[in-house]
DNA sequence: GACTTCATGTCAACAGTTTGACACACAATC
DNA sequence: GATTGTGTGTCAAACTGTTGACATGAAGTC
């Protein structure tokens, strides 16, 4: 097998996984970015827009304009003044913790159905081997 | 392990894969959607756009705009008139062939490096777990 | 203290993509 | 043969995301 395919099977995985993200967070009127949005910032409550788009692979321009929208629906809080560095750290509303567990269990329905053939070891195994790769490619970035 | 981090895997290993890949394919003047739409034609001459849609996963109307700009560009040729299903197959021209070859090995580079530190059974077993995932997410879509 | 450097937030212009709509062309069905 | 259904190509509007630029605040350096 080439390892070539393995390029293209990536982008096929990702892109199926996506589109059964979509059809199941739409419903919640929550796009895919602004479900990772959320994600992250439950994980770690008061983070910066920045660092936001670091983790969710986008500009932080663009990643300005998604915490808007957020906040205009009342789901997120941005502390009026800024911060040390002229940041202003975001937090979620009781509403978007609500909403934000209905999503995560739609998610894992999803994520569920696509290793629901696969045992324990398998799952470990691939998480393994994608890690992998991940950190091989990040690797080669900076040289 | 939550089967849950695998969903974040795959897409933050698909966004540095498609980091690395425009890095490489910026100086040959090809973007990564082109790249993909000159390998599909490649693989498959005279395939029609829609159907290059559905293989690079976006619209018919966006792929055809981006055959427009192929075409410009002297890569790709469409026959002048309308087929069986009004449909307008595309061929790659020589020097697409010529460029596509390069890409190629760029290509080939990044995703060599990806699978470095993994042995021909670990390609085989990711092979295999990705596919498994693709296919039942994408048996997920039909009910 | 003045200077450079760096990170954040934000504005404006731009490119790429999607959605919705329409016009055809062919196949299938009645 | 008329009708319905499906697939293709294309136009226009809307949306999403990027790039470039600027102002600001904080930290380091001379």
């Amino acid at each position: 097998m080439s390892p070539d395919q393995l390029g293209v099977l990536i982008k096929e995985t990702q892109a199926v996984l996506n589109q059964r993200m979509d059809e199941v967070l739409r419903p919640l009127g929550l796009s895919v970015s602004q479900y990772a949005c959320l994600r992250n910032l439950h994980e770690e409550p008061g983070i910066t827009g920045s660092e936001l788009a670091r983790r969710t692979f986008v500009s932080r321009q663009s990643m300005n304009v998604l915490v808007q929208g957020l906040e205009r629906h009342g789901l997120v809080e941005r502390a009026p003044e800024p911060g040390p560095r002229r940041e202003r750290g975001a937090m979620l509303t009781h509403a978007a913790t609500e909403i934000l567990a209905r999503a995560d269990n739609a998610v894992s329905d999803v994520v569920g159905a696509m290793t629901e053939h696969l045992g324990q070891e398998q799952r470990n195994e691939l998480h393994a081997l994608l890690s992998a790769c991940r950190d091989a490619l990040a690797r080669e970035s900076s040289r």
